[in-house]
DNA sequence: GAAACACTTCGCTATATGGTGAAGTATAAA
DNA sequence: TTTATACTTCACCATATAGCGAAGTGTTTC
């Protein structure tokens, strides 16, 4: 498989890929610079199981992690995110295509 | 790990996170109901490669295949991009906020 | 200084992923 | 009716991922 190099693209998008990276990411976007066990308090894994995801969302560039003292802040940094967004924009044309041909629709329907 | 359930959206942002799925999709957009072949000619991987990717695709409910005598074609169906670029957009206060922060600075700088 | 705390790192296990060649299944062409 | 085409499925390999308990590191607290 060599897994040569993976693109920030695909580190992003493996990184949402997980429900528990996704709620890490939404508790922060509520109330930034939660510390670990902070986040991890309300989740059924442990800590070491936590800090591999935070791994995870720091090597996409989602979060960053400051440590005072011995606990951790955690910070959401959204920016893949806005470019993970840039790459969907393509398709809108595509899901609202359903609805211009609905309007259509309606639209020759009126006129019969 | 046992992986009780991949959710919808789980699948939706792991079918993306795969530069040679992404291409695919690139392609469908560019040009609806190509062929399982025509796709894979231009990649580096042999058919039973690809038909994995699709399935993961269309597990994911992105594309859609119709075979019509021997010949597959794959469409696009972008609805899961739509629910994860919604999931996203909750997300887009955080990364205009820098720019937020510049606009404020220059106002602030401009009184000065 | 000892003990508790807040993580992180280290094996370890089980499953998922991405690729292959070979064989299987229809359909189309000769 | 054989043969080629267009895939798909199968068996297999190597690596990645997600979880765990146990041990390690640095920081407070007692």
């Amino acid at each position: 498989m060599v897994k040569y190099k993976a693109s920030a693209m695909d580190r992003t998008f493996a990184a949402l890929a997980d429900p528990t990276r996704r709620y890490v990411l939404q508790r922060l976007n509520e109330e930034s610079g939660l510390s670990v066990s902070e986040l991890a308090r309300p989740l059924s894994l442990k800590l070491p199981g936590l800090t591999k995801h935070l791994d995870v969302l720091s090597d996409a560039g989602l979060i960053t992690r400051t440590k005072t003292g011995r606990t951790v802040a955690v910070h959401l940094s959204a920016g893949p995110m806005r470019e993970a967004m840039a790459w969907l924009e393509r398709y809108e044309r595509f899901w609202t295509a359903s609805l211009d041909r609905l309007v259509a629709f309606v639209e020759e329907d009126g006129q019969s």
